[in-house]
DNA sequence: CCCCAGGGCCATA
DNA sequence: TATGGCCATGGG
């Protein structure tokens, strides 16, 4: 079964599938030269699908029979490649910058890819506080094979990511083993007993309309600081201010094309952002992508 | 052996 | 409110 959601100007897939894969070992889905695939559970409906492209659109397979879902998955992949967002407002503001408008033509197309789930966005930011990110993505797949779900289609295996009542249930100790420290645990069974007990969910944070509200809830809970909030709002609440503050990455793509200090001041970074209202995570985000190799 | 990695908590002053 | 120790492990 497949059907064909229209291209947007300004979109490359193959910038995006390399985003995805980036050669490190994700677990959630598997990326080849022209294609996505991977396992996701909508709305109790477990789905396993292909995104490809063909001429002006993107190819959506529905892999699995359970084909239920379709205006969903649909509104799914439009999310997670943030189809609906015209980028030609963030190209000119990058062009007027004469040491940013290389990033226009280097990645032309390249969206923020998202993680739509709040759970799986909360834990990989915290995973990946403080630690390479080749180790991070170890974690999270010994987290996934540990507790999440597998389905199986054509001797290959599909992981899903844990359910939020699932790790709720788990004590720091059965952790342990997987490598990740008891802060981390603490902090990941902390997210997902207060989702499990509904007290946190993505539909009442994105209700509270103002991204600040959000990012302040965000950082009540143990283990958020402002790195990741608003990562998560990046990603996840799609708030297009969001700036993951501290971010060595961040820090790291700014010295080499801005000459900033190594360490620069919350201020100066600031200051840089501040011509791109409404752009910021998607400057980020291009930043993050020019630490590895270009494609052209 | 050293320092750093897509940070954040907590104690201290 | 600002600063420093600490967490834990892999990579360079």
């Amino acid at each position: 079964m497949e059907f064909n959601i229209e291209k947007p100007k300004n979109f490359s897939f193959r910038e995006c599938l390399f985003f995805l894969d980036r050669d490190y070992d994700e677990s959630l889905y598997v990326v080849d030269e022209t294609a996505v695939t991977r396992a996701i559970n909508l709305n109790g409906h477990l789905m396993l699908f292909k995104v490809s492209e063909k001429g002006g659109n993107l190819v959506i397979t529905i892999l699995n029979k359970s084909a239920g879902e379709i205006d969903a998955l649909k509104k799914y992949v439009a999310s997670w490649f943030d189809l609906q967002t015209d980028l030609e407002p963030y190209y000119q503001l990058l062009r007027k910058d004469p040491d940013l408008a290389f990033l226009v033509d280097r990645f032309h197309g390249l969206r923020i890819i998202g993680i739509e789930d709040l759970f799986e966005a909360l834990c990989w930011s915290i995973l990946g506080q403080q630690i390479n990110l080749k180790f991070a993505y170890r974690l999270k797949r010994r987290l996934v094979e540990h507790f999440g779900t597998t389905l199986q289609h054509n001797n290959t295996p599909y992981l899903l990511f844990p359910t939020p009542d699932r790790i709720a249930s788990l004590s720091v100790d059965q952790l342990k083993p997987l490598q990740i420290s008891t802060r981390k645990s603490e902090y990941i069974i902390g997210v997902a007993q207060l989702m499990a007990e509904g007290k946190l969910s993505k539909k009442d944070l994105l209700a509270l309309i103002e991204p600040e509200a959000m990012i302040e809830e965000l950082i009540k809970i143990r283990g958020i600081g402002q790195w990741t909030a608003n990562y998560v709002g990046m990603k996840c609440l799609k708030l297009p201010n969001s700036i993951p503050h501290g971010d060595v990455g961040l820090y790291h793509a700014l010295h080499q094309i801005k000459g900033f200090d190594k360490r620069p001041e919350k201020a100066t970074i600031e200051a840089f952002f501040q011509p791109f209202d409404q752009w910021k995570a998607y400057l980020t985000h291009y930043l993050w992508r020019s630490l590895y190799k270009s494609l052209i």
